[in-house]
RNA sequence: GGCGACAUAGCCAAGUGGUAAGGCAGAGGUCUGCAAAACCUUUAUUCCCCAGUUCAAAUCUGGGUGUCGCCUCCA
């Protein structure tokens, strides 16, 4: 049974989708007017896990996910660099992939931008007004707060206990202060829509709720999303949503929120400037690695970046990694039938038990891991007394763990053989067979100063070389 | 000022009533020409502090301390 920590209700609660059988999913994306940094690409690593469970529970997914492409930043990167806000939109939406893709992230059923659904925005404006939830004042349209019952549900504050404007003015034609724009009027050198209020374009909020309400309908199971968009993003998504569907009931049914990304304790952000982009952080680092960081923290939980916890990450991955090589390399044995993998076999169902009961608990990726951890060293200890030739290698319940061990490892989408580091270019394996042969050559005449200098120099362009007792064997 | 979250070993991190997972780092050992990898042993009588509830508390309650976040664009 799944169970899932709902930010609404702050408990746990039973997952039971809308539709049996089914996952709808809506988690806010970016607006594109810089490259993501570490921060960003959290909650889509925690959703592609989390997408990949489910589907792997046999849940038919369905996830949308949103790039807001008209938005005050990127018409103000557009001014400052002369080109068109579409530009730089179209440049970073591309950037968003790039790096996505190197994490290993599956893309989402669709990507809507605010650009393509912009007659759905000024409908939905348009029915906020009728439905008098909303008002125009000189072409910019508000949400009025005070018609709405229930805001604040989401972040759990009340109206009068919010001091809005302690730290920006509020806009005096407003009839409360926390009213939020759904549609603001055009200014000068700014791209603008033709609306029944005149030319403008959508407020920020508007978009997700539009969106979700297009691609998923009145009610779909989960939004996600950094917990910074609790309040005022997601609660604004809220009040629009229930009181354009007239149905306080309708809209997301749970709310999932990841922690932050901290530099030294501090939130990192865009603001604070102490941000790594994941484009710099991948020159030093494998993808592989960065996403590793990300899952082997339960998502709520904030998470600390440094130099030293992605080496910490690199090692833990490379444990991991090690244990699948070898049940690689004991299939590529010769030997007869036997069961001497029976008892690592059964150990392997059950780890896999508890990793599933990890994921089926608010996706606790980091017990999920330990049941991985608990496995690779009875891995481990086999591989060992194969080497020694203690036992000779039992295929049939070797390629059984592999399977295993693969299906924990795809859902949390590491190891999966396609970095750009891992080495199945031909020439590369030729060239590599020629080295280690010269130096076995040197070994049996015990020139250990030419061995190690072929070791030594290996080392240097990141190539290892290990000897083994079936003989050497070299990894990057 | 309002609202909320968190505090577990040298570091990171699970654990929400039954006697402290896992990873990294360190120490000693096995293996090795030496390494690397791997394995074995070892590293929290104790979970920020104080009080309470209970047969039983890291876990629940109250109080305190500290850190962080949201209330403004932010994942």
């Amino acid at each position: 049974m799944l169970k899932v920590y709902n930010s609404m209700t702050k408990t746990k609660e039973e997952f039971k989708p809308v539709v049996p059988g089914q996952v709808s999913i809506y988690v806010c994306g970016i607006t594109p007017y810089n490259d993501p940094h570490i921060g960003n690409a959290r909650p889509f690593v925690t959703w592609d896990v989390i997408k990949r469970f489910l589907r792997q529970q046999g849940y038919k997914v369905k996830h949308v996910q949103n790039f807001t492409d008209v938005d005050d930043k990127i018409i103000r990167t557009a001014n400052q660099n002369n080109v068109t806000w579409k530009d730089i939109s179209d440049k970073y939406i591309a950037g968003y992939f790039e790096v996505m893709d190197k994490l290993n992230i599956e893309h989402a059923d669709v990507y809507p931008r605010v650009s393509e659904t912009m007659a759905d925005i000024i409908n939905m404006v348009k029915g906020l007004i009728d439905k008098g939830f909303a008002y125009c004042v000189d072409g910019d349209v508000y949400f009025s707060v005070e018609k709405f019952n229930g805001y604040g549900k989401l972040s759990g504050r009340k109206l009068e206990d919010m001091q809005a404007g302690a730290r920006i003015e509020v806009d005096t034609r407003k009839h409360h202060p926390m009213d939020f724009a759904l549609w603001k009027s055009a200014k000068p050198d700014e791209p603008s829509w033709d609306s029944p209020w005149g030319k403008g374009r959508p407020g920020w909020h508007i978009e997700c709720s539009t969106m979700s309400l297009k691609y998923l309908g009145e009610n779909f199971d989960f939004h996600g999303g950094g917990s910074d968009l609790i309040f005022p993003h997601h609660e604004n998504e809220i009040a629009q949503s229930q009181a354009y569907c007239c149905n306080e009931h309708s809209f997301a049914k749970y709310w999932l929120h990841n922690g932050f990304i901290t530099i030294n304790q501090e939130k990192m952000s865009k603001s604070l400037n102490n941000f790594f982009t994941v484009k710099d952080i991948l020159k030093t680092y494998p993808a592989e690695t960065l996403r590793y960081f990300l899952v082997a923290t339960h998502y709520r939980s904030p998470l600390d970046f440094s130099d030293e916890r992605l080496k910490e990450a690199q090692a833990s991955l490379g444990r991991l990694k090690n244990a699948q090589d070898s049940l690689n390399e004991l299939l590529a044995m010769k030997s007869d039938a036997n069961d001497s993998a029976k008892d690592v076999l059964s150990f392997a169902v059950a780890a896999k038990d508890g990793f599933y009961e990890a994921m089926n608990d608010d996706f606790n990726t980091a017990l999920a891991l330990a049941n991985m951890f608990d496995l690779t060293k009875k891995i481990n200890i086999y591989h060992q007394s194969v080497l020694a030739g203690e036992v000779s290698a039992d295929k049939e319940n070797i390629a059984k763990i592999l399977d295993i061990y693969n299906e924990m490892v795809d859902i949390l989408g590491i190891l999966q053989g396609n970095e750009e580091n891992i080495q199945d270019d031909k020439l590369v394996d030729d060239l590599m067979n020629i080295i280690i042969n010269l130096r076995q050559d040197a070994r049996k005449n015990k020139d250990w100063t030419t061995a190690d200098k072929i070791r030594d120099a290996l080392n240097e362009i990141g190539v290892v070389i290990e000897d083994s007792p079936t003989g050497p064997r070299w990894k990057k």
